[in-house]
RNA sequence: UCCCGGGUAGCUCAGUUGGCAGAGCAGGUGGCUGUUAACCACCCUGUCGGGGGUUCGAGUCCCUCCCCGGGAGCCA
């Protein structure tokens, strides 16, 4: 008999069936005449309910079939006389693969803390919270492509490992084959990475976006969905040290397109998940009450609001909120200034554009003003910042004198001034936290909790 | 890295003025013919984060280190 999966046993046209599925058990309920075992298999939120009868074989296995024990469970699917669930199977024969021994199985049948559970990553994908995360996280992965690939953007692959150490996106990690005991010096005392695997120094990526620059100078429209690194000492909530991020690059495009490919974007992302990830969304506002399905089908209708720099910097000012930091033109937006703009002013997703040329990157395109940038920060309630995008510099000139401003050495990034040297054109894109946006679509408030194996500072167990 | 708050049973947490280390849940045993984080009865559960100090006596006070959480900075 052919196993099915749980999501694909409990309809209408199963019942009277005969079937068989596979899963874990979440909970035992014995009686004299009867048991249930409620398992689930990871395939759906719902659970399936078995009726395990004291005449069935099965009955006296039950000791085996602890929480946490994976079993095979075959049987009629039939409607439950019972309130809390449509559907159960009457239980003819189990087969129990592995046992979880109830006094050292660290998942009870009661709840759980988070911070608990992350000490126990291996398991707690088994939980429902994290079930619907991780299914909620995969909808997301799936649509991202989805977005992507109808609009004609080809998926390409940046390199993990790079060179290049000059784009100010952050401290980064340094991949050596060297024998760390006994590193060669060279004659200043420092470490030769000439004699290193690559012959020097090399790094682990903190952005594709260069890469994908000159992938979309050549094809035209191109995104990035990969790893990245980043070797900073951040203990928050929205910082990990590898995650995954989405960068979109399109030739023939100005500022303008990339605020709206975001907004289409991150619209299109929130349909999609209100769509195929209902049951998962109902848990997590049921259980947490953060963000509802209604809010994110709201979210897929709503217009972003846009606003420059300079008038948010003019409505922070106008506040009447007491700012721990002070407001001034020049200075970046505080985390508070941000939640002040989407959580108060526009209780919405909000596109921050054209910020002061010194607190953005040397490759965003100058503004004809010369003190600004073309860039743009998509930020949402709560979360914050969730995308940070720009027109890039295209002309030449231009990108040397900003590369030579901000001590951007030329070295390594000769081919990326080749790109403006020859068929330069506009051209812009943006870089999206794949985890921010599953915390944001999920409402869970740490983003160690999105991501099955997170990498933090000290945090590496699993 | 900085600022707060924590670390007591497998989990969640209480522990008063320094004076016998507790509760609920989980687990075990028994009961129960439709349970839903089942229910009822009984039983079991400790390196009070580590080290040092004060004291007749420290979970409690002091010093120190480690770990966890929240906030800030950095950013996506």
């Amino acid at each position: 008999m052919e196993r099915l999966l749980i999501k694909d046993v409990l309809s209408e046209e199963n019942i009277g069936k005969s079937l068989n599925v596979c899963g874990w058990v979440r909970t035992k309920r014995e009686s004299k005449g009867f048991a249930f075992l409620v398992v689930s298999d990871g395939s759906t939120q719902d659970t399936l309910q078995l009726l395990i009868n004291n005449e069935t074989p099965a009955f006296q296995e039950l000791y085996r079939c602890n929480t946490g024990s994976a079993i095979q469970a075959t049987g009629l699917l039939r409607e439950s006389p019972a309130k809390g669930q449509k559907f159960e199977m009457e239980v003819s024969e189990i087969i129990i693969f592995g046992e979880a021994e109830p006094e050292t199985y660290p998942l009870q049948k009661k709840g759980h803390t988070l911070e608990f559970l992350r000490e126990i990553s291996h398991l707690r994908p088994r939980t429902n919270t994290f079930g619907a995360v991780f299914r909620l996280r995969n909808i997301l992965a799936s649509s991202v492509h989805e977005f992507f690939q109808s609009r004609g953007f080809l998926w390409i692959h940046t390199p993990i490992i790079t060179a290049s150490d000059c784009e100010g996106a952050g401290d980064l990690f340094t991949v050596t084959s060297l024998d760390l005991h006994n590193p060669p010096k060279n004659d200043g005392g420092d470490i030769d990475f000439s004699q290193d695997f690559f012959g020097r120094r090399a790094y682990l990526t903190v952005s594709g976006q260069l890469e994908a620059e000159f992938l979309a100078m050549s094809l035209g429209k191109v995104y990035t969905f990969g790893p990245t690194f980043r070797a900073e000492n951040s203990n928050t909530t929205r910082h990990l040290s590898e995650f995954w991020m989405i960068e979109p690059e399109m030739a023939f495009a100005d500022l303008r397109d990339d605020m709206k490919l975001s907004e289409d974007f991150f619209r299109f992302l929130c349909r999609k998940v209100t769509e195929k990830g209902e049951k998962e969304l109902a848990f997590l506002e049921s259980q947490y009450k953060r963000i509802s399905c209604e809010d994110l089908a709201r979210l897929a209708e709503t217009s972003f609001a846009h606003i420059s720099y300079t008038e948010a910097i003019k409505e922070l000012k106008a506040a009447k909120e007491s700012f721990e930091f002070p407001v001034s033109w020049g200075a970046d937006l505080q985390s508070e200034h941000e939640r002040y703009l989407t959580d108060k002013v526009i209780k919405g997703p909000l596109i921050v554009t054209d910020y002061p040329k010194e607190i953005k990157a040397f490759y965003m395109r100058l503004n004809p003003d010369g003190e600004t940038v073309a860039a743009m920060d998509v930020l949402v309630p709560k979360v914050g910042e969730i995308i940070g995008g720009s027109q890039r510099e295209e002309r030449l000139d231009v990108l040397e004198k900003r590369m030579k401003q901000t001590g951007i050495p030329r070295e390594n990034l000769q081919w990326y001034l080749d790109l403006r040297r020859f068929g330069s054109a506009p051209h812009a894109g943006f870089g999206l936290g794949f985890e921010r946006l599953v915390q944001y679509v999920t409402g869970m408030l740490n983003i160690r909790d999105v991501i099955p194996c997170p990498r933090a500072p000290r945090t590496i167990g699993f």
